[in-house]
DNA sequence: AAGTGGTCTAGACCACGTT
DNA sequence: ACGTGGTCTAGACCACTTT
């Protein structure tokens, strides 16, 4: 019963159904978490193999439209929610609040923090750049993970040259209440302005382990330059699940 | 000659084979632009079937990381060049040049627009809220698609109030030198500040088709409110091929 | 002509979830 | 027990690229 199936067609059966899969969860037909027809009812509606069959549902994979369940079935996916970061989140940071806190007590989501590294460690290439070092200087590295209602969402590693560290906590797991840019502070430092470049690109495959991203998951990649008293004083390395966040700025229409 | 393949692996096969080319690729042994193994050789290498030979790849083909040209065999994917928008892109605009043209001019790359519609017509559920119109209102809507160097870039589709665009040539084909934001410049609106939505995520299937995007290849999704005379003025909707961007922004350190 | 990937079939066994 | 997806095999024919 190859319904509207052309297996003479340039386009292999295939992907003629899996283009109608996608029309009907586009069309919202097939709204996110409902069930998709089964192997077996695919197989005998348009009369293909299992394979085809089977290869079908994996565009829709790679297209990030579609996640099987083992033993349950072919789902249409959900989106999750969202954390916004707000183009105003450091210029709100204060009363001993990091700025990761500021922006979660605003979305009123819980959240957690795994430390995966503190130390002092080579800097990498990018970050050496950034902070005008010679790759494999010595840096104070922080790289942990965040959570959001139990779910990994974010990783992300600062690097900080070891002057701006010198005489504070912020080479220890612990660097205090409003974290490493209150300490910064309270040497008397003056922060200027941040620089943020955002790309997006699917994950290695390291992150997506860390981050436990289903197939087809890009990341958005965030690197921030904190600057102070005329220069970079840190690098902050960012990985996010895309699906999960919604970055905001404002952009001056004016130099100031 | 299973080399290193544990067939009794918790990991499937195709998955430990796919492992070992990731690595080699992540490692820069197989650097973009190299040809892969071909089947026939990771068949007799490993001693696998042809169907769990090309199952490794499409691991690779999913994860990004590799494409297959028929007839020659798989290679690592070349990353394309980059182009960045920068954070004073709107503050620098102006002599009568459209933010777009301000940023290719800089990049030094030769680059083409398609103009796919302009005219009147119901604004979507989205635009609409930004605007503060209800959903249906008309306004003008133009829609366009960027290329550098010959390859689709990015989509871009504004929607302008009506009452914005009246007197102008804001809705017409050609708009003139400096584009819609000069128009309204000449009808003497002051621009304050433009406000700017980030996400990523994988494309649609108009989108990929229309960006020409390889598979596993996400997208940028930039949603720009630019806001004049105290209300907002225009909703630019702009879905880019993430691979050929990077995103620059300043943020200030306190609010001023 | 030879080598490469693209598509498709039929059949098998295993693992997970639900009933 | 049954239905679902997960993995794997052997074999076939086609289309594209290179020699």
């Amino acid at each position: 019963m190859a319904q509207g199936i052309d297996p003479a067609s340039d386009r292999a059966v295939y992907r003629q159904i899996a283009d109608r899969l996608r029309r009907r969860i586009e069309a919202g037909e097939l709204a996110p978490g409902a069930q998709l027809p089964s192997e077996s009812q695919v197989m005998s509606e348009y009369g293909v193999s299992r394979v085809t069959a089977r290869r079908a549902f994996n565009v829709l994979v790679t297209d990030g439209l579609v996640l099987a369940e083992h033993g349950r079935g072919w789902f249409v996916r959900r989106k999750p929610p969202v954390k916004r970061l707000g183009a105003d989140r450091f210029a709100r940071r204060g009363e001993g609040k990091a700025a990761f806190t500021v922006d979660m007590e605003t979305s009123n989501r819980s959240f957690a923090v795994d430390v995966l590294f503190v130390g002092v460690a080579p800097v990498p290439n990018d970050p050496a750049i950034r902070l005008g070092l010679e790759v494999g200087d010595k840096v104070v590295v922080r790289r942990r993970r965040y959570l959001a209602e139990g779910q990994p969402i974010e990783l992300a590693t600062s690097y900080i040259p070891l002057d701006v560290a010198e005489g504070t906590p912020i080479g220890e797991f612990n660097p205090g209440p409003g974290g490493i840019y209150a300490r910064m502070e309270d040497k008397g430092m003056v922060f200027e302005r941040y620089e943020e470049e955002v790309t997006a690109r699917m994950p290695n495959e390291e992150e997506a382990r860390l981050l436990q991203l289903a197939p087809a998951s890009p990341v958005l990649h965030l690197v921030r330059t904190a600057i102070a008293d005329g220069r970079p004083v840190e690098v902050c390395d960012t990985v996010m699940d895309a699906s999960a966040f919604v970055l905001h700025y404002a952009l001056p229409a004016h130099l100031s």
